[in-house]
DNA sequence: TGAATAATTGTCTTTTTTACAATTATTTTT
DNA sequence: AAAAATAATTGTAAAAAAGACAATTATTCA
């Protein structure tokens, strides 16, 4: 059989952008990177791609490395592939974002990368082309979670009203009126009330939801804007 | 200084799916891939990335041997990387898509690849993941265009209203009341009415439409759904 | 002059969004 | 036990956007 024979071959690597919320503000999981060159310095994690296995896999892999964590959400954000991105040798990285809640996270698991939480306005400085990586993921979060319930993935399974809306006046660095919220919120058809409630925040106490996993995914790909409905669904 | 000895090298490409319009259908531009394995198999126009190139430079150097064309629309879709998905080689390929206006294009530019149109409902076989990287294109393509303006790269300089309806109706299969279209198209604030008519398509004629380039660039980004106002621009 | 053709335009109804504040449940204090 | 404090919950009216629906206009051709 016939190879490529002439052309160039290079690394390849994952970089992963892990977005965590505490309850109170959004963060980002950053480690400092364990080898030259930058070594010690503030970096996403990361890894290359192994001979069998593809970007997806590797990213969930970095990942659970990471965190410890399965089954997170995890989407691809971008191909950076600036021949000098890396100045020891050329390497195309494949950006992942992540959205986990980050009460699930265990530091203990991976102390080998001193990992820590930052919240998005005290980002340090990151190695490589990370700071545009991270500029790109916050953008591309906030666009999709316009359109898509994404920002459930960083709550816990039960949530309240007000902490929802705390995330998304986070993520969109506004405030948001408690009324159309709400309103807003339950009008999708997404939620489940509980018959519980959150008493650790409030005299009164807010009523716990749940999302509805079945109008989740039922509903995860559906916007409208423009076009009344761009995918013949409703 | 230290290298990353250990890792594995491979492929890099980029494959580009190149969306144009006609007038009457939105087309794809298939080539006939010119060397082994599947050599004369319909495929997307790609090329593997240079040594001095990144995966941008690469897709528009690709686009512009096949087209002939400069400045067009193109922007960066998914990296595919299953480790099978070239069974000579490991190559992750990672796919841009374009927009072009089809007159634009010149057939005898390359027709070492024997290029043709194809509607998208009649498609032919494609070679290895490509049949998937078209179905994204497509997806992302209505997803896009339902929040941007980005269809207008598809049309000539001058473009009537029943023309752009009909683009809209062919991206998203379906049909629009023309009285809610136009309203909503003249809205944006984003077409300026010209004093010619196209007199060729009709007898009464249609008024030529251009695109306010200033508003063009400052709406680019604008949307409005679930957050009111994402990038707090207005 | 009339018929044919396709572009252009208007209104009413329904739905969605927005702006805005009083009431309720519970705990703490007096 | 009553009152105060705190934060959650809820409603309504006005404005804007979307949706449904068909008559009129400009032009060419017979």
């Amino acid at each position: 059989m016939t190879k490529y024979q002439k052309q160039t071959r290079l690394l390849a690597a994952v970089d992963c952008i892990i977005f965590g919320f505490d309850g109170q503000k959004l963060k980002l999981l950053l480690i400092q990177r364990g080898f030259e060159p930058e070594k010690n310095k503030w970096s996403l994690m990361g890894g290359f791609i192994q001979t069998e296995e593809s970007a997806d896999a590797a990213a969930t892999r970095v990942l659970k490395k990471l965190t410890g964590l399965d089954g997170v959400y995890l989407q691809q954000l971008h191909a950076f592939s600036a021949p000098d991105r890396d100045p020891i040798e050329r390497t195309i990285s494949i950006a992942y974002f992540a959205l986990i809640d980050s009460n699930l996270y265990e530091k203990q698991i991976s102390d080998e990368y001193h990992p820590e939480w930052f919240p998005l306005d005290k980002v340090p400085d990151l190695i490589f082309d990370h700071k545009r990586m991270v500029e790109m993921a916050k953008e591309n979060l906030r666009y999709k979670a316009a359109l898509h319930p994404i920002l459930f993935e960083l709550l816990p399974p039960r949530f309240t009203l007000p902490l929802l809306q705390s995330l998304f006046e986070d993520v969109y660095e506004t405030t948001f009126d408690k009324r159309n919220f709400s309103r807003k919120i339950i009008s999708t058809g997404l939620l489940l009330k509980q018959k519980e409630k959150d008493k650790e925040n409030s005299k009164k106490g807010a009523f716990y939801y749940k999302l509805d996993k079945k109008h989740y995914k039922k509903n995860f790909h559906k916007f409208q804007h423009f076009i009344p409905n761009p995918n013949g669904i409703i």
